[in-house]
DNA sequence: CTAATGACATTTG
DNA sequence: ACAAATGCCATTA
């Protein structure tokens, strides 16, 4: 396994984002050295390990929640338990919940 | 290998 | 500001 698929890599990158924060898959994309936003999403919503990663913290560059396998409405619940504001399906501060990746690991 | 798809992003009307 | 159209990259058939 020295190298895992592409979402394999979001996955991991997922993992590390903190409760109670969010991140876009533009950022996930960027810390992955690539563009591939699209193929970002996608790797979501095949979601190989649903629990284990907080797919739910993943939102649109926009600030907007986004898509969801289980539905959109259950993840701004989630979310909501995370203790993030929503509105209109938009998050309220996101740029002060928006976690980012560190350039060096 | 080629074509189609998608939990997006950016530009244009 | 919002909606529609176009562009993007990786995955799947």
């Amino acid at each position: 396994m020295k190298k895992q698929s592409f979402s394999s890599k979001c996955y991991t990158l997922l993992k590390k984002v903190p409760r109670g924060k969010v991140t876009t898959y533009k950022e996930i994309a960027k810390a992955l050295g690539t563009r591939a936003w699209r193929a970002v999403g996608t790797a979501m919503n095949k979601n190989p390990k649903a629990p284990k990663i907080p797919c739910h913290r993943v939102v649109l560059s926009s600030g907007k929640l986004g898509g969801f396998a289980k539905g959109a409405e259950k993840k701004e619940e989630l979310l909501k338990k995370e203790g993030i504001k929503i509105s209109n399906k938009k998050i309220i501060n996101f740029d002060k919940l928006f976690f980012k990746f560190p350039k060096n690991t």
